[in-house]
DNA sequence: CTAGGGTTAG
């Protein structure tokens, strides 16, 4: 008689099952030692040219981003597998590790070896254009895309939609043409063009659009909401709001933001307060709100708030935070947050420690922004212009300068950001002869052609370097249209140097401007007034009166928000005029406080 | 026995 064996399968055999379980999900490692242990596996067991592995091992790779030995993979796949997976594997890797050209020298090459592309390659050699404003190149998929029969595949046309709208106005155009064409459309068809339509700022066909789709999903509502809060038509996004069928974080949170980017705080905490459920980007909405607006007590109880909930924050939540908080110089909020990021995972986050770096730069805390950049192991040309900009500001530029020579040692490129902020510093520091070199040898040295703010600091050097009428001279003939801040330099450099005989010079200065920025002046002079610097004043009235503004009884255009508002004299129509008053009073004050010579115009 | 792609808030 024969006794049953247990049923049980032999060690090998449940090894093997265990293993080839690991090798489905292989993408979906996340740990680089786990990974490389799994690697050695599939070498030893031959699969590394595998058509269904190898593609699989390439893109782990990408996601930990580790590309160098994604490339290995692909190279050691061989070329007898002539594989299409294999190929857009490693577009895809290229695409998602920000090497977008070297995706589309791989999808060159792929063709050479005689590989026809497929649905997919498209789809990722067309997100490697996102973030880039390359219509050409756009196009140029779009022929490919054409040429291989591709156009009807529903993902393909989608993904050149949101490709296109990214390419300006002529690019949305373009969608338009190709969202027309379409066989069919599905629902995200038409949620990309609202979106393509709403990046162009064309709200009212946007509208149109979102009114005619025959079906609308969350997204849809969402998109069409984003359009409104961003155009801060507050009203009617509310009203959308109220009509939604359904409304998610996504809503809540883009009503909250259009809240504070409006300036409402009162109506976006409240929303706020309301919502069913909050999120990580949620919290970084208020408590940047806060921030952006100064309102220092709120936005750090909201953040201690948030961290009691045990919510981790990520790099974008650390970085729009402390961007926040440089805006309005919130020293006390940036602190807690370093804090939060030295108890992090992000502490040698290139991204998180420039934004850290800003912070401290613009809150005048230079030491501490100068520690940061020395404990960052991996700088990048923001880290350099973050930390130069910062110590020409505060009228460091002898240090600023320096660290330009050494960061260009170190082979990084200067850019029209590192300009300005030498500009800036050589402005700061008195360093006239400096700036003015520096300015005239920059398409030269840098091939960085001089834009507004470049012109905006030569002007400001020129005019406190008592240079006034050079300075005007430089404002009338340059190329661009000079700005709001460039006009203050000017006033302040007449002012600085008493110099009132350049009417002339400020006519000609007043015809370029108008009669677009009409309202510009009279900002200019509220500011002034609010500051108590009635010279000023008197000079902006003179000026205005030198080319004919009809007179206006103590009407004044105040900016707030990027929006003109009229008021007159205790003008109490407005329904926060008092919290305008108090804030325009406060803004004096700072500037008293700042600024015994109208403060320079090159920073920010 | 296989994978992989497109749209919304910071």
């Amino acid at each position: 008689m024969q006794m049953p064996t247990p049923i049980r399968a032999p060690t090998w055999v449940s090894r093997r099952r265990h293993f080839e379980q690991k090798l489905w999900d292989l993408d979906k490692c996340k740990d680089i030692n786990q990974l490389k242990q799994m690697q050695t596996l599939v070498y030893k067991s031959h699969l590394q040219q595998d058509p269904f592995i190898a593609p699989k091992l390439i893109s782990a790779f990408s996601n930990c981003r580790q590309i160098g030995s994604a490339l290995k993979v692909f190279e050691q796949a061989g070329e007898s597998n002539s594989n299409v997976r294999l190929y857009n594997a490693l577009i895809r890797a290229y695409v998602c590790n920000f090497q977008a050209l070297k995706g589309f020298e791989t999808f060159l090459n792929m063709q050479c070896a005689g590989i026809f592309p497929d649905n997919f390659t498209f789809s990722f050699l067309l997100k490697g254009c996102s973030g880039k404003c390359c219509l050409s190149l756009v196009s140029m998929i779009h022929t490919h895309v054409v040429k291989w029969g591709f156009e009807d595949d529903i993902y393909v046309p989608n993904s050149l939609i949101d490709a296109y709208s990214k390419c300006g106005v002529v690019g949305v155009r373009a969608a338009g043409k190709l969202f027309r064409g379409m066989k069919e459309r599905d629902v995200v068809s038409w949620n990309s063009m609202v979106g393509a339509l709403l990046k162009a700022g064309d709200l009212s066909e946007a509208r149109k659009v979102f009114d005619e789709m025959p079906e609308r999903d969350r997204v849809s509502w969402n998109t069409m909401l984003d359009g409104y809060t961003k155009a801060e038509q507050m009203s009617v996004a509310f009203e959308l709001f109220k009509n939604m069928p359904q409304r998610d974080v996504v809503s809540w949170s883009t009503m909250v933001s259009g809240y504070c980017k409006a300036g409402d705080l009162e109506m976006a905490r409240m929303l706020f307060d309301k919502m069913p459920s909050k999120n990580l980007i949620s919290w970084t909405i208020m408590i940047s709100g806060y921030a952006e607006k100064g309102l220092v007590n709120e936005a750090i109880e909201l953040y201690v708030q948030m961290e009691e909930t045990g919510l981790r924050l990520d790099v974008a939540a650390f970085v729009s935070i402390l961007a926040a908080c440089a805006e309005s110089g919130m020293l006390s909020l940036g602190k807690r947050v370093h804090d939060t990021v030295e108890r992090s995972m992000y502490k040698c986050n290139t991204l998180v420690c420039n934004a850290l770096i800003d912070m401290y730069a613009k809150c005048g805390s230079l030491h501490k922004a100068y520690k940061v950049f020395n404990g960052l192991k991996k700088r990048d040309l923001v880290s350099w212009n973050a930390m130069i900009h910062g110590l020409g500001m505060h009228g460091r530029g002898k240090k600023a300068l320096e660290l330009f020579f050494k960061m260009k040692q170190e082979g990084f490129v200067p850019d029209k950001v590192t300009l300005v902020g030498i500009l800036c510093a050589c402005n700061h520091t008195g360093l006239v002869d400096e700036g003015i070199i520096y300015f005239y040898s920059m398409e030269k040295d840098y091939g960085v052609i001089p834009e507004v703010e470049h012109y905006g600091c030569l002007i400001d050097l020129l005019g406190r370097g008592g240079y006034v009428r050079e300075a005007f001279e430089l404002a009338r003939k340059m190329p661009l249209e000079p700005n709001v801040k460039i006009w203050g330099s000017l006033l302040g450099a007449c002012r600085m140097h008493k110099a009132v005989e350049l009417a002339d010079d400020v006519r000609d200065l007043l015809v370029k401007l108008e009669p677009k920025n009409a309202g510009k002046l009279s900002a200019l002079s509220n500011i002034y007034a609010s500051a108590g610097d009635w010279d000023n004043v008197a000079n902006i009235r003179l000026m205005m009166k030198s080319i004919g503004r009809p007179k206006q009884s103590g009407a004044s255009l105040l900016q707030l928000n990027d929006e003109y508002r009229e008021f007159t004299v205790m003008d109490k129509s407005h329904v926060k005029s008092d919290k305008i008053y108090q804030m325009v009073d406060g803004l004096g004050q700072h500037l008293k406080l700042l600024s015994p010579v109208p403060a320079s115009h090159c920073d920010e």
